[in-house]
DNA sequence: TAGATTGTTAATCGATTAACAATC
DNA sequence: TAGATTGTTAATCGATTAACAATC
């Protein structure tokens, strides 16, 4: 499948974007589609989305365009998304679970298999199929379920210690949306951050620079 | 201010990031830092730590680096985050109450004064000191009202006709979490885009590779 | 003074865009 | 055949890194 060894983390970024408008397309009924097509959406260009796919394979007809099912299929498989790695949520707060719902709602990438909460309240609750469980007890779960990946979904003032314990019971990969900086700690860990307020510091940036203009 | 005409994009995305570890190396009563020990933070070079600077002006000392609390001051000031613009949330599902909650925690750069949904169960409900209203009360609500950005958390399928009414009254800035593409039918919007499925998928595509090195 | 560290210019690197032969 | 569109190489553009005089 891979086509080039390294491929530029820029093209990784576009993929899921790809993949979405392919979907579209598909659902549109729409059979073929050109880079141009391709690009409009992407705002971006022909010869950028000819470079990208290129990456992984030629999937085009000249004078014809790319098959909109079979790139979609193709970019699927790249992805990875068909798989369901085994993930546990820490943290059932207000984004704890609106995540849980999206992850456990989309049937896609992982499978939530536990939820975590420190907070009594909380705890015996059920998301969907799935109870909150006392987060003294991630060490002994982790131990005996196989866990891929987990959803940090605490305030950065907490999460060392729980990296640690899940770290230790080789959790490697992370969707680590504090602020706690998972790398700069632990080696050989894929960690995918999301940080909502640094997304709004540049919304309001972009309104403060208009206003000047 | 603005020491250059045109700030890239890559440096306006890291803006955030360096005023979070101010914020950190203030709390820890750190007065001041040099651009090797924020690069190391930041997984960057010195070398673009003084280039990203100096961007907005000279800030630092030879031989002793840059004062935290001031540098911190600065890119406050650059972001623009003591601002509180009026904004109003449109869909109380998962994410969305949790994206309201966050907002309106942080104090920071939005003022949430409204918040839509169609849902009779939830309209008519508060969520700390702001009832849930009608989405058909939106217009009525935005001429009566400034409003400066709306935060869209509800499915692409149904954001289309909600943002024709808000562009209608006027709104031009939107932090959008649904899969709907503002910037290709309106214009002059400013637009922050969150595709929490797309971060996802990344983190499957990373998850995927590792598992076949 | 010597060591540290800045601001800034120049060099390098990588990503995007343009061009075009190949071909459907 | 003529028009459209690909794959791919070359050219351009922009962002990152290196280097170094200035100076605290």
């Amino acid at each position: 499948m891979a086509k080039r060894e390294n491929i530029s983390s820029s093209v990784i970024r576009r993929l899921p974007r790809y993949y979405r408008f392919l979907r579209e397309l598909d659902a549109m009924g729409v059979t073929h589609v050109s880079s141009g097509e391709l690009a409009r959406r992407m705002r971006s260009t022909a010869s950028q989305v000819r470079q990208d796919l290129n990456c992984f394979g030629e999937f085009g007809q000249q004078g014809i365009g790319y098959n909109v099912a079979m790139l979609r299929d193709v970019i699927e498989d790249i992805l990875g998304i068909k798989s369901l790695y085994p993930a546990i949520l820490i943290g059932a707060g207000n984004i704890g679970l609106a995540i849980a719902n999206q992850v456990m709602f989309e049937g896609r990438c992982f499978e939530l298999i536990g939820i975590f909460d420190k907070d009594p309240e909380k705890i015996g609750k059920k998301v969907g199929e799935i109870t909150i469980q006392n987060i003294d007890e991630l060490q002994t779960f982790c131990e005996n379920n196989s866990v891929s990946t987990a959803i940090l979904c605490v305030p950065k003032s907490v999460v060392e210690p729980i990296a640690e314990t899940l770290y230790g019971a080789g959790v490697r990969s992370f969707w680590n949306f504090s602020h706690y900086d998972l790398n700069m700690k632990f080696d050989n860990v894929i960690v995918e951050n999301v940080h909502l307020s640094d997304s709004l510091m540049q919304l309001c940036f972009r309104l403060k620079k208009q206003n000047n203009d």
